[in-house]
DNA sequence: CTGAAAGCGCTTACAG
DNA sequence: CTGAAAGCGCTTACAG
């Protein structure tokens, strides 16, 4: 077994162990490690160097090479709250391939929305000379950016803010909103009621906007008393299926997964199959829910994974982000068996 | 607005900067900064430096100064499935909040159980010059430990090897399973189903294993045609309410919350109520499904953010790991309102 | 009570 | 083609 780092084994072997093994001086050693493209090195020297490096198990301390080339290659994500869903855990697994590929690594925190906590992580992470930082939310909203937050290149993941100085990506909300209508809307489906949520937020108007807009594409008017209010969870839609029954609708677009999951409840109760005798789709796609229900749930994806990629891209400098607002992203259509061409 | 960092506002202030500002060393700026016991400081020097530092908005670097300490403070956590459910991100919350509590910062890792990212993402690790790392997996299972982690101080979490030089942090199963038929017991039900799954695991003998004590420790004679194979999904628990109304069971152990769903949905379809018709408690706590299932359901709950937190104390040796296997995690009940008092 | 100096493990001009 | 030396930002004996 090679002996290596100061885990198991002893002190780490260093760049000057290297050097002594093989006999040359530890700029040497540097420029064959690193394959510098300037450095001219002889067959012989570079052999031996690649022999002792393999022989003493030797690791680079990635720190001390930050140190001496100044600029690290570390990038914070703080989130408010990576348990609570899958959601958090997808922008961190976005984030962090994208990083990764591009030689970062990622330094997350969780903050739970607490203030003091959020700040101590910020100031940890600026100590550790990140990049840049990411900072999230679990879902999509505007915040005000802490004050700390000015003293390093930030980007906003799934929350934007006034303060327009800070980049942003967001999901296309109204998009999104648009594509669930349209799936209906392309089954057959005329007379389509949409269950909103009753919290304020870019979701709930961006989603009704592309509703909207979907209708309007295909000629129908809209019908206001068809879009119902409900609180964003399960037991909103389980009330809103006397509702929807009435309306008449022969398809729902349903705010989010839990509003479906309530909502195919609510409608088995009344003796309504789906999706023959009323289709359905939601938002979000929140796999445990919408991939297990029965039928299995069309809906659309909010595209947490893409955020934290398309966030560390921006960070980098690697993609731009439009000055005038958010970066959207686009949310696309996950099918599954909840619809049902019209007859 | 101080001027910190390199983000935003020009090079970093080092200490060289707040020494010639406060008119001292940097040692003494060093000394200050960190609150030296041993080192006598002269008030005037130390207000000196404190207001040159709150002036220039200092900021130690703490990469260099992991370099000249030595031993840095990072941890790293390796997860092989970060986006999949809300567990490994409970399992991460854990872990940072009980790596901060001792100044430590932790550095995450998604491998998505590719065996070469996992490589790759250790080795970043130890070339970050880790203390250690935290191996973990979303689901409770055997692994084996690959072979690079042999360089450094590593503890499982959520998994266990048959190397035991390992150290690993577990749920208690057993207990678990105790725990649930426990609920189930104590609300008078005598005949008490058991839906297990039909995959090989920790999860399959030990829950089964604390079924069995909980019967025995009741005095009800174990009985095999009350437990039921499914697959450990909605789906599988869907299928099994014909066994277990067949079964004349009054109340019914789910290995999982899933399963409880599916249950749910075939124990309706056949006209009994839940709970006054029969009793059900799942295993995982899901807050997205049980706490919002009609009605909500009561189960056991999987210790994910403890198993991070006793994960990094047994790293930092903080906490003691028993040499003859893993570290068992307690699995606690979660009362909710599926669970009727037999009459 | 305070500072000069060596050292942590690397990189990078600069000589030769 | 290769090495000696300075430097990255800090800490830590050691002097004084």
């Amino acid at each position: 077994m090679s002996a290596t780092g100061h885990g198991r084994n002893g002190p780490a072997v260093t760049m000057r162990d290297v050097a002594k093994a093989a006999g040359v001086s530890v700029a040497t050693v540097s420029h064959v490690v690193n394959d510098k493209p300037g450095a001219r090195i002889g067959e012989d020297a570079r052999r031996r160097v690649q022999e002792a490096v393999a022989q003493l198990g030797y690791r680079p301390n990635a720190l001390a090479k930050t140190l001496s080339q100044g600029g690290s290659r570390f990038i914070g994500l703080v989130a408010d709250a990576i348990a609570t869903t899958p959601f958090a855990g997808q922008i961190i697994h976005g984030a962090q391939d994208e990083a990764w590929k591009h030689g970062y690594v990622l330094l997350v925190a969780n903050t739970d929305g607490n203030t003091e906590a959020e700040n101590d992580a910020i100031a940890m992470m600026l100590e550790h000379q990140v990049h840049g930082i990411l900072y999230s939310t679990w879902y999509h909203r505007e915040i005000v950016v802490p004050e700390i937050l000015q003293q390093t290149e930030t980007v906003l993941v799934d929350c934007y803010s006034t303060d327009t100085t800070f980049a942003a990506v967001v999901p296309d909300e109204r998009q999104g909103g648009r594509t669930a209508t349209e799936q209906l809307l392309a089954t057959g489906h005329r007379r389509i009621a949409f269950i909103n949520t009753t919290s304020p937020s870019p979701a709930r108007t961006g989603r009704l906007a592309g509703y909207r807009d979907a209708l309007e594409s295909a000629g129908i008017d809209f019908d206001e008393s068809l879009v119902i209010s409900a609180e964003p969870q399960q037991e909103g839609g389980y009330a809103s299926a006397e509702y929807v029954v009435a309306s008449g609708a022969s398809g729902v677009f349903c705010h989010n997964d839990r509003v479906a999951m309530g909502l195919y409840d609510g409608l088995r109760e009344r003796g309504l199959r789906i999706p023959a005798d009323i289709a359905v789709i939601g938002f979000d796609n929140q796999e445990v829910i919408a991939a297990h229900l029965r039928p299995p749930l069309t809906t659309v994806a909010l595209p947490h994974y893409e955020l934290g990629a398309a966030g560390v891209r921006v960070l980098l400098g690697l993609e731009p982000a439009p000055h005038d607002g958010p970066l959207l992203i686009a949310c696309p259509p996950v099918m599954r068996a909840s619809i049902h061409e019209v007859l």
